[in-house]
DNA sequence: CGTACGGTTGAGCTCACTCAATAAGGGTGG
DNA sequence: CCACCCTTATTGAGTGAGCTCAACCGTACG
């Protein structure tokens, strides 16, 4: 009851002066006007739906993720896990020959504003400062990764749960109360590494709890913050750190 | 019974030539000459013993890791957790300020070729092909990462302490058969994020099993690797993508 | 109206955790 | 050399979170 749609409508980001404004993001942050005019004619908006894969003429793209979020899935033999999301803000980063067998697929309405990674390559080689900056984008990566699944190999189902539902509420919409989950209670578990009947039974505990409303299987209100948090399992670590 | 020490007696390897020989690695290829020279001029040999904290005058070292191993550790509050584990071929690489609560630290007889991160990042600045090298290696560092705590995520515990051994026996010398498995049953414990005593159990049940001999708790060498391989939980991938 | 897919819920089982006792070294001082 | 202590490792018994298996619900869609 109480279906929404508005979420997946904002997606539909007009890309007005497409060419010459570079959407504010550290990646183009001390970029000469010579240097932004090379980044705008390489680069473009491209747009997915559904459970398109992330590919420009079968090459991976590099970029920025605008709007609507982004799987990362393996597949091994009949076997899909999702290994990652990317949600708006985030950058699809160069991949090299070792991630061969990750795919990342748009999930929903999803913006990205980039290029193959055959020039994003070459205008690494032709920007310095670019370079610089993306480097700081992909240590800055390299940390998140280690964060998430540093906390997630040690980590209750509880606490994954809870983690997840914040790092969503953290990338909605600054009025959205309502945030939208994106996935299947099977794709969650599958990224969370848990199984979809425990997804289910824990959040249907926050719910039950109070923590979260739950309008629809996939359409969720955090109600009490706070509660979240503490059930994220991060709060002793801070609190311990005093 | 039969306790060795010779392995960790390797760790003294001379330092001969020290400025100008460069060790063979990805992160120095394509240089030209005075670039080398210039990056010889900058980097040198760092020794560390027991626990001692990776630093140079208080500043983090970033550099290649000749020989023995880095444990990188947080702490939160009085609890210590292992994150992650760097051995010999591995690159220190730069912190960007979302890690300032995680430390490196040797373990055993440990040799580093670097520098301090601010003058790495000088060199960055100065030598565009160090900074590509460099990339390159951050990113194989960012899908390693990955790969790693993708899986422990959702290992079990005899899988993990599997992946382990196979990680550290494919990064023993090439004659060694017997390899050092270097921390205590706490630090693999809390590395692979399962407690002590299930490492210890785990440990136990591949050496009855034939699967490894045990010489001290520490001192194992591998006797089936394909078993250890089929316990690891990665064939079936291998199997099934077939 | 039936089918399909996703979600929910229950019952029983297993693996890893906790708690606790016991070895096994490895130094150190006498 | 020996007694002692301290750290690390091992092993057992009991518990519980999350898994498996299985039934059932609800909505969408042909």
């Amino acid at each position: 009851m109480n279906a929404l749609t508005p979420l997946s409508d904002v997606t539909a980001v007009p890309h007005a002066g497409l060419c010459f404004a570079l959407p504010e993001h550290s990646l183009f942050s001390n970029l000469s006007l010579a240097e932004q005019a090379l980044v705008s004619a390489r680069l473009s908006y491209f747009h997915f739906d559904g459970d398109a894969p992330i590919l420009v003429d079968g090459a991976p793209l590099v970029g920025l993720l605008r709007s609507g979020a982004v799987a990362r899935t393996t597949r091994l033999g009949s076997h899909v896990s999702t290994v990652g999301l990317l949600l708006a803000g985030d950058m699809l980063i160069l991949e090299g020959p070792r991630t061969a067998n990750v795919r990342s697929e748009a999930v929903g309405k999803t913006e990205i504003f980039g290029c193959s990674a055959q020039s994003f390559q070459d205008l690494l080689r032709q920007i310095p400062q670019l370079q610089l900056n993306y480097l700081a984008l992909v240590t800055a990566e390299l940390q998140a990764t280690r964060d998430w699944y540093t906390l997630l190999g040690r980590k209750t189902a509880t606490e994954r749960v809870a983690t997840l539902i914040l790092k969503l509420s953290r990338h909605a919409e600054e009025g959205a109360t309502v945030i939208d989950l994106l996935l299947t209670r099977d794709r969650i578990g599958n990224l969370l590494g848990i199984k979809m009947e425990t997804v289910s039974r824990q959040i249907r505990a926050f719910a039950k709890a109070g923590v979260i409303a739950l309008f629809s299987p996939t359409k969720i209100q955090v109600l009490d913050k706070a509660a979240l948090l503490e059930a994220t399992g991060d709060i002793w670590r801070e609190k311990s750190a005093l």
